[in-house]
Formats: C-alpha cells, structure tokens, sequence
DNA sequence: AACCTATACATAGGCTATCTATAGTTTGGA
DNA sequence: TCCAAACTATAGATAGCCTATGTATAGGTT
C-alpha cells in the first residue's frame, strides 16, 4: 500500500519549524495545519511526527510545555527557541538552493 | 564528516532519468552532467550511482550495453526505456506537486 | 451506562535510500 | 615508469521516515 510518499524526505524538521513560527503549537495542531496548508498534499504521520519532535527538543531547537489544549485535554506546546529560528533558516535556504538546482537539471538536461 | 548532504534525498532516479533524455550516457557522464548543470550543488556518489543504475536495469526503466567512450574506455551506455520515459514525467510531475505544497507551507505557515 | 469518534501523545521495529569506504581496470601524459 | 583521470562496482553502515501498536481523555450519541 501507500503508493506515494506523504512528505519529501529530509523536509520534516522543515515544516514542522515553520509551523512553529506564529505560534506555539501541539503535536497534533502541527501535523493539521502542515495538512491543510499544502492542500492535503502533505501528511505527517504520528510515528513520524512525535519521535521527530523529541528529536527536536534534544537538539534544543523547539521547546515544550504541558497546557490544556482547545479541546480541553492535556497537550504538550512547542516554542521555537532562538537556536530553533537560526535553524530554520538555515534550512529554509538549503531546500531553496537545493530545489534550484534540480529545477535546473530538469531544465537543462 | 558530511557537513551537508549532496543530494535532496528522493530525488537520484528524477536527476539520472532526467540526464538519459538528451542522448545516452555511461554513468561517470552523467554524475559529471548532474554536476554540472547543478553549478556543483549536486553531486552523485559512486556508491549511489551504480546501484541505482542496476535498480533502473532491474526496472527496465534504462537498458544498458557496452560501448568505447569518447576516450577509448570500455563505458557502459545507459539509455531511456519507454516505460523510463513514462516514469520520468511521472516522477517530475510529483516532484514539483511536493515542492509546490511544500512552497504553500513556508509561505503561510 | 455503553459506545463511538476525534483529539492527543508515544515507542518499537523495520524499510528505503543514500553515503562511506574500498577495490579494481584502462588510458594517456609527465 | 609512474601517476592522474576515467570508469565500474560492491559491502556495510547510517539516516530518516513509516507501520503498527498502545495509551488515554472529552464530548456526543444511543
């Protein structure tokens, strides 16, 4: 099953910063509105979602708070923290070169 | 080691099918075109390249023979099958549906 | 009360794709 | 003769994501 992939790899820490950047967000408010932003092209899933968010909380760049959530449940929010910002930038750039130069490839070849 | 990564991960067969249109080519040829027409951003591995040759001959998207290169080695010439054709619009039309979405989130998000 | 659905978090295990490292042959030029 | 460039190839490691599974709670329906 799953005849094709749900996200480009590589480009997860990607968007889920950049979701971060309006504001603080939980887990599962960021894979909705990763879903609804790119018209249901785009599609995290959990086991993709809550491993790369530790893995984010290590490296410092996001941190996490427990609140109560919309819906009133317990819900762990994420912060970008200022490292988590200079990240994101970094990577923002690098998908942007990196997807020039495959579009001149494609272009040229 | 490895800084950063030469290649959008996903992308490899998209590059090689995309660099088989023009004419055929061995593979040092084509590592060097990706290269190239990347203004060296891209680079292809050998330990990438050859296999993924193999896996395209598995495929039948690419069929190969051997050849004398343009100087005087044996090189094995890669050429675009049919159905290599067809997965190469395939493949392009995917990749620029995911940066599209992709480009949706950075920009809104 | 029992049940269902959506919300919410988390981990183990596995797969795919790429990279690292290594190895070998041939040609032409210094 | 020696060395760099051209050319092919494989084994093993690793990164990153997915599949499958488990837990739990809120609110609505029956």
């Amino acid at each position: 099953m799953a005849g094709k992939p749900e996200l480009m790899p590589g480009t997860l820490d990607l968007l889920i910063l950049k979701t971060l950047t309006r504001a603080p967000q939980h887990g599962y408010g960021i894979a909705l509105a990763i879903k609804r932003l790119s018209d249901d092209v785009l599609t995290v899933e959990e086991g993709s979602l809550y491993p790369a968010l530790q893995r984010l909380l290590l490296r410092g760049l996001v941190k996490a708070e427990w609140k109560m959530s919309e819906t009133n449940r317990r819900a762990r929010f994420y912060t970008l923290t200022a490292a988590g910002r200079k990240r994101l930038g970094i990577e923002m750039s690098e998908f942007e070169r990196m997807v020039a130069a495959i579009g001149r490839v494609l272009q040229n070849a």
